[in-house]
This record gives C-alpha cells, structure tokens and sequence, in this order.
RNA sequence: CGGGGCGUAGCGCAGUUGGCUAGCGCACUUGCUUUGGGAGCAAGGGGUCCCCAGUUCGAGUCUGGGCGCCCCGACCA
C-alpha cells in the first residue's frame, strides 16, 4: 500500500475525548474514530490489526479442534426467558422494536443460549461429544459507561467459544486445552498478563479464571502473591478469616453506653471523635431490593465485598439503601445505623465482627452512637460470612507469602458453566449406559477489539506504538525522504514492488511530505521495520534500516537490502 | 443512575463585565522556495458559536429546558 493513497488520518494534537494512552495513540495513530459513545469505526490501518489478531485466534482455535461458526446478532427474548438468564442479562441488552411495535428481539449480548439451544436439537448422544465450537462476532452490550477507547465499549468483537461434554473429565480436559491455547494466543500478540482466579458472575457456574494483563489503565483490581505468584481477582478472593475459630479478645465486657456525636457520620470521623481505632468500629449497611430489607456488617477497617454479598444473596437486584428507607428502619439519617435494638429486619455479618468486642457502633438515634457494643450480648448475629474485600499485604492461602494489589485489563474469561445451561433448556444426551443426562458445559471468551488496546497500553512509547511483529499491519516502512527526486523514486518504487511479490506485507510512504513529518508518523504507527531512501544516502549507494523497538540502524548497499530485509523477517518470526 | 467537568472551523484552543464583520495555531487549496526529525513566504476556502425557548434595540456571551461528550463510582470481554 501507499501511505498517499491509504487513509491514515495522523494527528499532531490529542483529541480531548482521550485519556489513557492506549486511546491517544489510537486515534493519534488513525486507527479508529468514534461514532457515539462506546461505538467505534475501524479505520483501513485499524481493521488491519482486528485482522491480524483474529488470524492468530482463529489458528490456535483451531488447533485444539475448535470449530468456527457464527451465530446471529439477533435474538428472541422468549429464549432468554426460558433460560432464566433475562433477569439477569436484561439490563445490558439492547432490545428492539419492530415496525410493528413488537419487541420480541434484542441484540446479542453474549451466545451461551443460543448454542445450548442449537445443539439441544443437533447433539442427543454421548458419541457425539465432546464439542468445542467458537465464533468470532459482535457482541451488543448497552454498558453503563464506556470508556477508555476500545477498552470498554457498547458494540465489539469477542470471540466466544463454548465445550460440550457428557463427563467432567472430559469439560477438564478441554478446559485446560483451551487455557493453554489461548496462553499462546496472548504471547503472539506480544503481551504480558496474569491468569487469575475470577467470579463467574451472571454467566453462573463455578470455576473460572480470567487474563488479565496488568495496566494503569486497567478496571479491575487483581492481587498477586509476591512469593508464590498466586493471582486472583479482588472480587473473588476470599479472606483467611473463614475460619469459625474465634480470636476472640478475652477482654472483660464493659457495659453498654450511648454517647453523644454530633453529625459524626463517618467511620473516620467517629474514630477520631471517640479517641479509638477505626478497626473498633462496626459499619452497618442497609441493603434493600424490592420486598426486603438487610443489615450488614463490617468492621470499621474494613470494605465490603459487593460479589461476595450478592453471590450470598444470589441475585443482582440488592442495592444500598436509599436515605428515606435507612430513616424509617433506624429512625436517623444515614450515618447513624446499628444492630442494636433494631426490629423486623435479618442480620448477616463478616466473620471478623465476632472477634469483635466493646465495639462502637451508631445507635439508630440521630447524633448518637453507642460504645462497649458486644455481639451475642447486645445483638444477634442471623449469619456469619466471609464479606469483607482482602487487602494489600494480606497472607496468600497458599504460601502465606504478602499480597501485592495491582490494576488490570481483563481480556480473556474462561467459564466451567457445569449444567447451568444445559439444565435451565433441557439440553440433555445418553449416556453410555441409556440415561438421560444434562450436558456438561464450559465458555471462554476474549475481548478481541480491546486487545487492540491492550497490545498498545504494553507496547508503546513517548513516541507512538510499536507493534509486535505478528500483530503489525505492516511489516516494513519504506521511507522514501525525497520521493520528487527521480533517483530516490526509482530505487523506493522497485524495492516496493519487490516486497508485493513477495508477499511481504509493506507500505510505502511516497508523499510530498518533509522527512519531519514522515520520521514522526512511522514512529508513531508503530511499523517494525523502516527503511529509509534519501538522496543522501544513494549518493553513496547505501539506504538504511532501522528497527522501531530498539532504534537499531544500520546502513546497507542497495544491492544488499532485500536479502537483509528478509532475514530480518525471518528472525522475527522465529 | 449518582458526583465532577466540558460543548466556538476537521483537530487543539481563545473570546463569556451583552456591542457592530467571531478569532488564533495546526490541518486543507493554489503558487514559489525548501527537503535526514512535525519547513518558509504569499494568496485563499471552510462556522446552525450543541439544540430549543426566553430576556434584550442587540445573545457565542444572560435565564430556563433539552441533547451530546469526558472523568470518578455500580456492570463486564
């Protein structure tokens, strides 16, 4: 291709829509542009790089017996209904309209019911199994909040893959065949990541672990063990207070008492108020959803672990408590709530608050809390749970060895969905023996657009991207300085149409640009290869080669440049 | 949806105590010169000042409503 004919819309200055620096570099770059939020067009050098990735994707997929197929964007909601998903996944999904008024579709979101449902018709024998199928397509989700580019957006690509299977053994199997292809798949794409164990949230089952690699610009929070390297994701891991053995403090149990804080609200600022730690400090939430009412507690120090609270609680619809709802369960403004005295209403609590003793808490009293507040004395306690988020620097579970928190972009999710699926559709097969039996299901899905992202965020520098060579949508820059000057043209021209038939993947910048500019854009869309044709250069019958990650130069005869260029590939690819 | 910020040429911004023809840099067009790290000179083109309503002799500027975008939080590949 020829950068004069391509469209490869650079730019000197950020657009202000960008923060981070993978989605500076992208559209700095001319790889893509907003349409609205969360929605993206690709442009030639972008689409380019999707492909690139899907290549590598497909081939790894392939060679663990994944099948390809595709699936439609399409979906009947009846579908979503009978697999009890609907609740669950509808607040994501787009639903449409049809010109009839009817809304019996919406956009796909995610396709595990849709090929439970196909293969419920097409598989009815162990024989058949197991299965691995996959799909590269676009997924819809209407997201509370895009951002970060192709981090997180509304319409992108994932490839999706999902496994039948009539034993566990075998959805193991296949499990750890899939873990370690898609462990190729990433170390293609040049990137550096963390498997961790991961909550399966709304797409249920139990086991699942995600990739994530470790950016600032990452959403998630993951904890990695510094000695052992054990890794999971912050919302999973749980605490090693589990344990029903109390530490309890032998401490003598001193009278309850209500004392005066006027508008203390905060933990810190009843802490400080009260000359005690925030450790001392029992934080009572109240959590609501349609019918009830909870309580829940955590120490001072402490921040609840929402996925914890909701796995318990087995569903998405609990909420903090609104102002007007905490006023009529304790009779004060937010800030002022405890468990103690409080009627009608259940109580679960961290495992830590049974440790707890002479504890302060509010005293569901406006501008009142309450000190020397015991569990079991003052309060009962409905159930006891792990509820609490860990932290940095606690032990590892499994080396006692420190934790260290760290940021991550979550661009791959494996699933062992057990018969989640398979059950709530009836997708059942004989087994060996006659009998009726659910399939036994798991998914995996990589975010193939926001690895575009991700591959910049790790690979880059002040100057612009640098592409690994897989993934470059050009392997060589021909840099041809003074294309006007007819000597530098004839060289730059041959050399390129030598690489075409090749088949070696290369662009040619031949625009009437000053070296400046030209040096600047090939920094910045990030080809591994440059070479530069200057009238300088030929006066001495040298051009120059220079290699975008290390800054490598080296100055060859012309007659030598084929052969170098080629080897280099080579070295490359290897 | 809650909190914060923003909306003026393709991009980055100024102008906002109401004032006459809305400006700067980059980009774009034409010509000449230049050509190894974002060239110079000259001449040009490009604007519903986010939208609607209101106040006013007069609105980019003030008031009200709406829409869009970005950042922080809940959701997730």
């Amino acid at each position: 291709m020829r950068f004069s004919k391509i469209l490869l819309p650079t730019l000197k200055e950020v657009p202000a829509e960008a923060e981070t620096i993978s989605h500076k570099l992208m559209l700095r770059a001319g790889l893509v542009r907003k349409l609205v939020t969360g929605v993206y067009v690709y442009l030639p050098l972008g689409f380019k790089i999707l492909e690139k990735i899907k290549k590598i994707v497909r081939a790894e997929m392939n060679k663990i017996g994944g099948q390809q197929m595709m699936m439609p964007a399409i979906h009947p909601v009846s579908l979503w209904k009978e697999s009890g998903r609907w609740d669950l996944f509808s607040p994501v999904m787009y639903r449409l309209l049809d010109n009839e008024g009817r809304g019996n579709t919406v956009l796909g979101a995610t396709h595990e019911v849709i090929i439970t449902n196909l293969v419920k018709r097409e598989i009815q024998s162990y024989r058949q199994l197991p299965q691995l199928f996959y799909q590269i397509q676009t997924k819809f989700r209407n997201e509370l909040r895009p951002r970060f580019g192709l981090i997180r957006c509304r319409e992108f690509t994932m490839m999706d893959a999902y496994s039948f299977h009539s034993t566990q053994k075998s959805l193991d199997e296949t499990y750890s065949a899939v873990y370690e292809a898609h462990k190729r798949i990433f170390d293609r794409c040049g990137l550096s990541y963390k498997i961790v164990e991961a909550d399966s949230g709304p797409f249920g089952g139990k086991v699942s672990h995600e990739y994530m690699v470790l950016s600032d610009s990452g959403e998630d929070k993951i904890l990695i063990c510094e000695a052992c390297g054990y890794a999971a994701n912050i919302e999973k891991l749980a605490t090693q207070s589990n344990s029903m053995t109390t530490n309890k403090e032998e401490k003598k149990q001193l009278p309850l008492k209500e004392v005066e804080t006027i508008n203390m609200k905060t933990v810190e600022e009843v802490a400080r108020f009260l000359k005690v730690k925030s450790r001392d400090l029992i934080k009572t939430l109240v959590y609501q959803n349609q019918e009830e009412k909870l309580l829940v507690l955590i120490r001072g120090d402490d921040e609840l672990n929402e996925v914890k609270l909701k796995n318990y609680l087995k569903s998405s619809q609990w909420t903090l408590a609104d102002e007007e709802v905490v006023r009529n369960l304790t009779n004060a403004p937010c800030g002022f709530a405890g468990p103690v005295k409080i009627e009608g209403v259940k109580i679960i609590a961290d495992y830590k608050i049974k440790e707890m003793c002479n504890a302060v808490t509010g005293a569901n009293k406006e501008n009142y809390h309450l000190i020397n507040v015991n569990p079991g004395r003052d309060f009962t306690v409905d159930e006891y749970l792990d509820l609490r988020t860990v932290r940095e620097g606690e032990p590892c579970p499994k080396c006692k060895g420190k934790f260290m928190l760290k940021t991550g972009i979550e661009i791959d999710h494996i699933f062992d969905l057990g018969t989640t699926y398979s059950q709530a559709l009836g997708a059942n097969f004989l087994d060996d023996k006659g009998v009726e039996k659910p399939l036994i299901m798991g998914c995996y899905g990589i975010g193939i657009s926001r690895l575009i992202s991700t591959i910049i965020e790790q690979n880059c520098d002040e100057k612009g991207i640098i592409w690994p060579f897989e993934i470059a949508p050009y392997k060589v820059l021909i840099v041809a300085l003074n294309y006007y000057d007819q000597n530098v043209k004839s060289v730059a021209d041959k050399l390129y149409s030598e690489f075409i038939d090749l088949k070696v993947d290369v662009l040619l910048d031949d625009r009437e640009e000053t070296p400046g500019v030209k040096f600047k854009d090939a920094d910045l869309i990030g080809i591994p290869i440059k070479i530069v044709i200057g009238k300088k250069g030929l006066a001495e019958g040298k051009v120059e080669i220079q290699e975008r990650k290390t800054n490598k130069t080296e100055k060859v005869n012309i007659e030598e440049i084929k052969n170098k260029i080629l080897s280099l590939i080579l070295s490359f690819n290897t």
